[in-house]
Formats: structure tokens, C-alpha cells, sequence
DNA sequence: CGGTGATGTGTCGCATGCCACTCTCGGAGA
DNA sequence: TCTCCGAGAGTGGCATGCGACACATCACCG
């Protein structure tokens, strides 16, 4: 676990460099960590990491056992189907409701962000790539002026980064990623709400297969996200 | 505040507590509190306290101003609006794949927290019906099989409640509210799935309207739901 | 040899100490 | 009377003290 940098608040920093490690894997999933090791290694107190480790576990990543330690969780194949239903269920809309709202600044520094993970990916720099793929969600789902939706989605995805990092690579390629993107994007600017919530939604269907796959190896696959799909008609 | 019961984890009881007291009023949104006096008045010290809080600053409940205490956030026009979009993307469809994975039991069970909730509306007793109706909403979702979803829509109840609890009986009768439950429970013991769905998305989106309507007072409204309705046709 | 109980180590949960900072309030000076 | 400033009280953030409990180890007994 790499030292703390110098600047900002703590309990932030705390936050931020364990956040790091669950989705790198250095703290391995199923595993259990002291407070007390962990704040030796970060070189603080036992309060701080303790507090970020209860924000890690309101969020899911990690959970206290009394005199035991806290245990990494494990992402099972059905965690996977509850993070990618929660956001089939919420981007599309949310992507459709930001197309119009985005301000013309905001389009500009949506198509900057996707250049940036564009460049990354011919790079092959993939972690630099997530981090911008994070940015370009980010950013289109606060568009939709709903700041706790995407604060939410937002912290789902950190249950998936860490099956994703290192793996999306062996099953496809980050071309394809990129180009998803590139498809919402164009959408966007072009202003067709609609199809840029289904091209949202089919990019967030696309990626939950493939890792829902990869995950449940060759064994059966039991999952069902198609009862996200809109068909309400109330008029 | 009150005391503490002797039972359970100091921390869950004072997490409970503290969250009862923001949502009944007793501590005032937009006010400041000490760390220091609510641990005196729990009985408690800081740490517990202060661990509390910051699980209820995470859910957007409280935030942390330092060197000058917690404040309780006060929730806006713009607040309910998140909330009720958030419940309006998730509850419905939640709903409609609840119906026919609801076992007999858990059918059962479900009618019996309604008929619960009916009685406490004939008592008059509004705190002990929210208390039913939030358990219906939570088992109707539980059902649905994603307990993330379950749990997150249960946490955005709390920013409503403490609008709800001392006005909604202003604006329209318990019965009224119960009706709209039994409609949905109704459908759902029918097996309808789009219908019960359909009903769930009316109940919500007819409390968001008059608590919407009640925090706008005369002024001017503002606010926009119809995104959040389905309208994907993806084949 | 197998089972069992004592003991030691490590852990969290809770209490407390300490520090830098913010805000208040009163008094001195114009 | 008004302004300014400084001392004091109060706060959250972080560090640390302490006790009860979980688990592993190992000696001892059947």
C-alpha cells in the first residue's frame, strides 16, 4: 500500500488510497484486515482508516467482524446482476433527461473527457482509460440534475472496477468500449434523447453480459436483467 | 432525546436514535449540533456518536462543518425531487418483477403488514402506519431480488419522512393512502404485474405531487417527474 | 494417541486526551 | 458611539488508552 501524499484532508486521503486498494486487489476479496495494520501502513491513526472503512462498508466493499478484523467482500455473480440491473434501470433515463439539459460547455468538456479515454485506449493505458470512462458516466448523469443518482451509480461502479481492471481486456477489446462511448456521444450532440438513452442502455447491457459471463466461467448463467427494460405505458 | 434501551450494539442504538431524532423534528434542519452534548445526552461518548453521523452524513441526512459542529441538512424542493425521481426509475419496475417471485408466505406476510398499516390509519396512528407502510415497500422490494436496490430506495425514504410525518395529514387522509395500497397489493395478489407496477408508479408519483405541491406553498412549481417514466422500446 | 481446557495474542468497540481552528464577546481606543 | 482586536470557550479531527471477546496454541489429562 503506497504512502499517503501530503496534501488534503485525512480521512479523505484514508478513504482514497483504501478505495484504491480494494478495486486493485491489493486487499484481497474474502480476506481479513486489521484497522490497526492498515493505519501502520498509511501511517496514520486507527481513527481515521476506521472511519473511511465504515463509508467502504455503508457502500458494500467491506464489513466489520467484531475482534476479528474487516473482511473485503467478494463480488458474486449475483451482486453483479444487482449493480447492473440498478443501472440499466437509472442511466438510460437518466441520459435521456440529460440530452438538452447539457450546456454547450458541458458537451464540450463531454467530448473532451471522451478524447482523453479515446487517446488512453490507443495508448493501452487501462487504468487511465476507466478513469475517464468513470468521468464520461459522471458527467452525463449529473447533467440529468440529479446529483444523488449519479453519486450512486457512481459508487456501483466500484463494485465492478474491480472485476473490470484487470479483466475486460481478455473478452474485449478497449476499441470497443471506446466505441460505445463514441456512439452515446454522437447521440447526445445530436440531440436524439431517446436514442442515446437506448444506445446508454444497451452499452451498460453489453458490458454486464461480458462480465457476467467471464464471471460464471463456463457453469450455468442464471441471470435475468431484461425485467429492467422499460415498457410502462400510463397514457 | 430519549435514553437508550439496554440492548444491542451502543452504535446501532445510537444510529437509531439519532436518525429517529432528525426525522421527528428533534433535531431541526439547518441547525448546528455538538458531537460532544449528543453523546452526553445518549449517555454515550463522542466515538459512537460521531460514527453514527457520519453513516447519516453519507445518506445526505447530516453533514460535517468542522470546527463548528453537524449540521441537519434541510431538504429542499430540489431534494424531494431526487428522491422521488429515484424512487419513480426504481420502484416500479422493482414491482413488477416482485410479482410471481413473491412466495405464498411472503404474499401472506405482505398482506398482513397492510392490514397492519389499515388499522393504524382506522387508530389514527400516523407514526405507527408510516412504520407499516415502509415495511411493505420494503418487502414488495425485497422481493424484487436486489437487496441493493431494497435498502438504497428504504434510505431515501428517511429524507421524505421527516417532510411526510408531521404534514401529510394536511393534505390528504391516511385512508386515502391506504386505498392506494390496497390497490397495489390488490394487483399484486392478482398476479398483474404491469398493472401493480402501473399502481405503484401512481401511489409514488401522487405523493411526491402533494408533497411537492405542500414544500412549494403558493410559489411557483418547478418540478419535472415525466422523465422518469419508461418509455424504451428497445425491439 | 485423542480430546480438552488454560493461556496468550490479536482484534474491534468504546472512551478519552490533545490540538488547531472558528466564533463570540467584551473592552480599549478613536 | 462605533470599530477593532484579542482572549476565551467550544468544536471537529486525529491519536491513543482500555476492556471484552475470538481464536490459536499448547500443555495436560483420559
Amino acid at each position: 500500500m503506497k504512502q499517503l501524499p501530503a496534501t488534503a484532508s485525512v480521512n479523505t486521503q484514508v478513504l482514497t488510497a483504501l478505495r484504491a486498494a480494494v478495486i486493485s486487489g491489493e486487499l484481497v476479496p474474502g480476506n481479513l484486515y486489521s484497522v490497526q495494520v492498515l493505519a501502520t501502513q498509511l501511517g496514520v491513526s486507527r481513527t481515521p482508516v476506521r472511519e473511511a472503512l465504515i463509508k467502504l462498508a455503508q457502500q458494500g466493499m467491506v464489513r466489520f467482524e467484531r475482534n476479528r478484523g474487516v473482511r473485503v467482500l467478494l463480488t458474486s455473480l449475483h451482486d453483479l446482476e444487482e449493480v447492473f440491473a440498478l443501472r440499466l434501470l437509472l442511466e438510460p433515463p437518466a441520459v435521456r433527461r440529460a440530452v438538452g439539459r447539457l450546456e454547450p460547455a458541458q458537451l464540450k468538456e463531454l467530448r473532451r473527457t471522451f478524447v482523453q479515454m479515446e487517446r488512453a485506449a490507443k495508448a493501452d493505458d487501462e487504468f487511465t482509460m476507466f478513469e475517464h470512462d468513470r468521468r464520461f458516466h459522471r458527467a452525463l448523469l449529473e447533467a440529468a440534475g440529479n446529483t444523488r443518482l449519479a453519486a450512486y451509480v457512481d459508487g456501483l461502479r466500484d463494485m465492478v472496477l474491480r472485476r473490470g481492471v484487470s479483466t475486460a481486456r481478455e473478452s474485449r477489446s478497449l476499441d470497443d468500449i471506446v466505441a460505445e462511448h463514441r456512439t452515446i456521444l454522437d447521440l447526445v450532440e445530436a440531440g436524439d434523447a431517446d436514442a442515446a438513452a437506448k444506445a446508454m442502455r444497451e452499452h451498460v447491457q453489453h458490458t454486464a453480459e461480458l462480465l457476467i459471463a467471464q464471471e460464471a466461467g463456463s457453469g450455468p448463467v442464471d441471470v435475468d436483467l431484461a425485467w429492467t427494460e422499460g415498457v410502462m405505458r400510463t397514457h
